[in-house]
DNA sequence: TGGGCGATTCGCT
DNA sequence: GCGAATCGCCCAC
């Protein structure tokens, strides 16, 4: 199973997130298949890096490749692939998995057996993972992450991003079709 | 299936 | 001070 290399993230944003759908994602031996993700480019006003680097995001301004980490709504955290190149200030935010591998460790982290409500949103992703502020700017090409490409063509639709207040009608987010994985539905 | 709400921290204006 | 790339729980339909 072919990893992926640095080299992978060094590309439009809106070209890697529909690619990362169907790939595998784990964390110190944690986690599973990518079935959601969205795009945030740095001329978007819902993007983080919208307003110019502060010392919060200044990872989405360094090099491709590496994982930008950030606490939400005071309680989770969210996990980012930074994408392009040093300096566009671009990322993919990391929504939802289908779990395959760590179930137990999972379980216990989130605290549920339910194995739909592990990974499916992006708080939930990052609890499941063990994934923190510490992993801010840690290389997505070494441990503690390993990141598996697709092996086979899946099929990915696309719709409204979640939770914005900004930018609302940017399909920008993208889903494997008719997983049961979603944080949520894909409305056709 | 979907909407409303409280929890809780911190970056930024 | 404001409000956020969320979650879980409760309720109505």
């Amino acid at each position: 199973m072919p990893r992926l290399r640095k080299s992978f993230f060094n590309r439009s944003v809106h070209e890697v997130a529909p690619e990362l759908i169907g790939a595998t994602l784990l964390f110190n031996a944690v986690g599973g298949v990518i079935v959601e993700v969205e795009a945030y480019h740095h001329t978007d006003p819902a993007a983080h890096s919208y307003g110019g680097q502060t010392p919060r995001n200044a990872v989405m301004f360094g090099p491709p490749g590496y994982a930008y980490v950030y606490r939400s709504y005071g309680i989770h955290w969210c996990l980012n692939f930074v994408c392009e190149r040093a300096g566009s200030a671009s990322a993919v935010l990391l929504r939802a998995l289908a779990p395959t591998e760590g179930l137990a460790m999972m379980q216990r982290r989130r605290r549920t057996a339910d194995v739909r409500a592990l990974c499916s949103g992006p708080g939930k992703l990052t609890e499941a993972l063990g994934v923190t502020q510490a992993h801010n700017g840690l290389a997505l090409d070494a441990a503690p992450f390993e990141l598996q490409a697709r092996e086979e063509d899946v099929e990915v639709v696309a719709g409204p991003r979640i939770g914005i207040t900004k930018a609302v009608a940017l399909p920008w987010r993208y889903g494997l079709k008719g997983s049961r994985f979603l944080s949520k539905p894909f409305r056709p």
